[in-house]
DNA sequence: ACTTCTCCTGCAAACCTTTGCAGTACCCCT
DNA sequence: AGGGGTACTGCAAAGGTTTGCAGGAGAAGT
């Protein structure tokens, strides 16, 4: 029913292959002659089919972006940073959720192989060597994990968790908890140990929970158990497993930062909603998903027109496959106190904030969230 | 590169056809031929070419799903559900965000429209007559817009707003306002036109601010002008505006709900966790992923495999085009309270609950929110 | 032994484009 | 008049798959 190159080309008297040239390449075509062909394809309604002519050109201009949950408003602002970079240099952005399930995930790899240029994988929960055979199908670009060989983009929650830890252990706090992510996540085996190692240097203990499912509710669900723990502190995967446990905390009647303090990931706008506002380790999300966008374009330059003369030439360009590493800061609000260890003379939630520089500055997005007005709203102080 | 169907039919020594029926008709080739071309297939790392198979079936199993803002937390939901609906029937979901721009929608319907069997368009900002047009190029399912010939699935705003004003109303406020959603948006000019009528009927009077962005920041920046209308209650567009809202209007010093009392629309999860808790119309945005994914779908049995023996018979089976409309409901919590006009024994953000049946079953996703060991925790009252 | 079936496989057209190559027409120079 | 451009257009192959049709082989029925 929907018009083809073929009605077009009937309509307004040429043959098809002026018809495409119209349309992908202007300048080769009689001024007149376009013109017809523009008139008859408008009238007609014509669309040039993406899915033929990606099937012979070898590109779609499409780039498909996996996520683990798109419900955890971590991944937002870095999937509106990749597509508005796309969109910039003229490709779309297809968004697909994988439930935290890695079956899903490879599902969805392939569903989508043939119909964009390459896949995002971000935080994927799949096998190492999964990936990479996958990567075999389609140009990958992992997010948030590193996977040899591969191009990636990961941030260093390493050091956020060492930051955190650091925070906690200067703060006075002896037994930390943390509160681990989902099964298969890079990144919370990143924290990890990172984590394990500070609090070992700093001669604090250190108690693993987990794995847990990287939400709210699986925050919530943790909260007895982190005070059975003993742990006067608490890092966790995520912000909203931190907000989560502050509910639960709250629930079983413990104040924070007086008895528990509280250190999330990732920085969420909503860790600045929560009272207390949360403690938490910002991780560069935007920044990740532009500079994913133009790992995989770049990489993507040895384009396939048309088999060609077959497979001569070094086809194996696989020139060297970068691994982007971007910066975190501690950004520290109000969910961590003083503890037990702590100098005497100290008290209050923000007592630490003059051991580190004081610049106000906090990238988020809500330019209002400190409305100056109100309450003495003490500016967020950042460390990095 | 990748090993295509004939690759593999060199391999196996059969005709690609062989190939071909191999994968898509199994039951039509001699399981030892079958075993053997699933053998090489396997070792070639051979995968059908789905843009090629969509191609010539006509079917691409692919869903595509385009709304406003993928940071709204609105829409999570309505996306999960639309993806484990559409994951049964066996088809695939990608999402696309428009930042909230009509050509960004229009160029992604385009971009969409030959890879996937159908466009759920979701709280679409394009015209009418554009959206009709587009419809003609791809199958077509709108949400939360009514578009002539078109199926839809709405939810029911209208009925939403009545009860928010009535509930207001009943309160005792006399004085009202409403911050209307962005230009464009269907579902403000639904919840306009009936907040209208309801606060006509009850003799209240009504300022209409806007069109505003809907977002945080949007509710924030209008606090100000929302005072000086001099009204003691206010319905927003969304919660995210009503979440601003409350913000802002902390930092001009008024309290909510004594001074000024606020409702929201949507009912997302993070209405329950501010303070005070959010009073707002529930919207069921998962059905309507689900339902959107149906109707698609079951509009969509009329495939064109092959163009066959041309456009013989009728080729023009435009059935009933459906539009479902899903009900709300108002859920009262605790940022609303009584008006000036209201009887004088009557105080407190709760007090207008008994007027309703009190059905504290809240179909909210965190089944955590009320603890229950600690603060009185009033429970959700619904009314729809 | 002949027909009729069933089961399997191959052939080739079709889906909608893009693009290298070749051909035509015309203009400009010398 | 002849040579060399330039500007445009047509031809046909190619891309990877599906599928109606027909043919071959063997089994079963008469």
């Amino acid at each position: 029913m929907p018009a083809t190159i073929r009605d077009v080309a009937r309509a307004s008297g040429v043959h098809i292959s002026t018809v495409s040239r119209t349309f992908s390449a202007p300048h080769l075509v009689n001024p007149e002659t376009r013109n017809r062909v523009l008139a008859c394809a408008e009238r007609l309604g014509y669309r040039p089919n993406r899915a033929a002519r990606a099937l012979i050109t070898g590109r779609t201009h499409n780039i498909g972006l996996i996520v683990a949950d798109i419900a955890n408003p971590f991944f937002p602002p870095l999937i509106k940073a990749a597509e508005s970079q796309a969109r910039q240099r003229d490709y779309h952005i297809f968004v697909a959720d994988t439930n935290e399930d890695p079956a899903v995930e490879e599902d969805l790899v392939h569903a989508l192989a043939k119909q964009v240029d390459g896949v995002l994988l971000c935080s994927p929960r799949m096998s190492n060597s999964l990936i990479e055979q996958l990567s075999r199908e389609v140009p990958l670009v992992v997010i948030n994990r590193q996977v040899a060989g591969l191009p990636a983009v990961v941030m260093d929650v390493g050091q956020g968790a060492r930051l955190a830890i650091e925070h906690l252990t200067g703060l006075g706090h002896r037994d930390l908890a943390l509160l681990a992510g989902p099964r298969g996540s890079w990144t919370s085996r990143e924290i990890r140990r990172s984590a394990t190692a500070a609090a070992r240097a700093a001669e604090a203990r250190l108690t693993v929970l987990g794995p847990n499912a990287p939400t709210e509710d699986g925050g919530f669900a943790m909260a007895e158990q982190v005070r059975r723990t003993g742990a006067t502190a608490v890092l966790t995967y995520n912000d909203l497993m931190a907000i989560g446990l502050l509910e639960g905390l709250d629930a079983l009647g413990l104040r924070v930062p007086q008895d528990i303090s509280v250190v999330g990931i990732d920085d969420i706008a909503l860790s600045r909603l929560t009272r207390p506002k949360l403690t938490t380790v910002a991780t560069p999300t935007a920044a990740a998903g532009r500079t994913a966008v133009d790992m995989l374009l770049q990489h993507d330059k040895s384009a396939s027109p048309r088999t060609g003369r077959g497979r001569s030439g070094t086809s194996d360009d696989r020139r060297t496959t970068a691994q982007v590493t971007l910066q975190t800061e501690l950004v520290i609000r109000d969910s961590t106190g003083v503890g037990p260890a702590a100098p005497a003379h100290r008290a209050g939630p923000a007592a630490a904030a003059d051991r580190y520089a004081t610049s106000p500055a906090v990238p988020g997005s809500h330019g209002h969230a400190d409305p100056g007005s109100a309450a003495p709203a003490t500016p967020d102080v950042v460390v990095s």
